[in-house]
DNA sequence: TTGACATGAAACTATATGGTTTCCTATAAA
DNA sequence: TTTATAGGAAACCATATAGTTTCATGTCAA
C-alpha cells in the first residue's frame, strides 16, 4: 500500500525539515545538505524516501536536480486524520452536553 | 520534543490499525491481539508506542487493562499538516487562474 | 487458598533504518 | 579538452525496531 509509503516519508523529523524547507521553494541536494549537519548521502536517501512517498518531486536543470514540495501526497494523512474527527467531535459533543446538564 | 512521538506512533500500520479498532470502543490487550497474528506482548508493544504518543490511555478495571482512543493528540498532526494548507491552496489557486486566462 | 487468567517484564533475534566513506558519471566552464 | 561541480551508487556500520519465547505478578472465582 502507497499510504504507508507517506506515513513512512513524515514518520523522520529531518525529512519534516525538508518538508518545510522546500515549502519556500525548489531547492538542490548540496543546497539542502548545507542546512543540516550530515552528509550529502544521507540527505539524498531522505529525498528519496519522500520521493516514494509522492511528498516531494525532482526536476533536472543542467547538472543541478531541483527538488520541489508536492503537498498534494499530505491529502492522504488529511483523510486518515479525517475518520478520527467524528470521535474527537464526539468527546466535544459529550463534554457540552455535560456542561449544558450541569445548567440545568 | 514530543511531536515526534505521535509523528513515530502513526508511522506503524499495525498501530494505525489498533486505533482504527479502538474507534468504536474500548478494549483490553488479549481482545485487540485475537485481531492481529501476532503475540500477546509484540501488540503490548505496540500499544506502550502509542501511549507514548499520547494517542491511547489505559484504565485499569480488575484484572483488566482497557485502552481507549485519545484523539486530541491526532491535533499535532493536524497542526503539522495546516502548515502545508497554503502551498495546496496556493497551487489550486494558479490552476484556477490558468484556467481562466485560457479562458479568454 | 488454589487455580486460571490478564498482563508485565526480561532476554534474545532478525531486519530496517540512518548514517558514513569511497568511488563513479555527467555536465558546465575554463 | 581539462577541471571543477552536482549528484548517483555501492559497501559498510551501529542502533532502533518489530517480533519472539520464557517467566513473574496480580486479581478473580471456585
Amino acid at each position: 500500500m502507497t499510504q504507508q509509503l507517506v506515513f513512512r516519508a513524515i514518520a523522520d523529523p529531518t525529512r519534516r525539515s525538508i518538508m518545510t524547507m522546500l515549502s519556500s521553494g525548489e531547492r538542490s541536494l548540496n543546497d539542502i545538505t548545507a542546512e543540516f549537519e550530515m552528509t550529502r548521502p544521507a540527505v539524498a536517501k531522505h529525498l528519496n524516501i519522500l520521493r516514494e512517498g509522492g511528498l516531494v518531486r525532482v526536476r533536472k536543470q543542467g547538472r543541478e536536480r531541483l527538488h520541489r514540495l508536492q503537498p498534494e501526497a499530505l491529502k492522504t494523512v488529511s483523510d486518515w486524520l479525517s475518520f478520527f474527527d467524528q470521535f474527537w467531535d464526539e468527546k466535544l459533543a459529550n463534554l457540552k452536553q455535560a456542561v449544558e446538564m450541569d445548567d440545568e
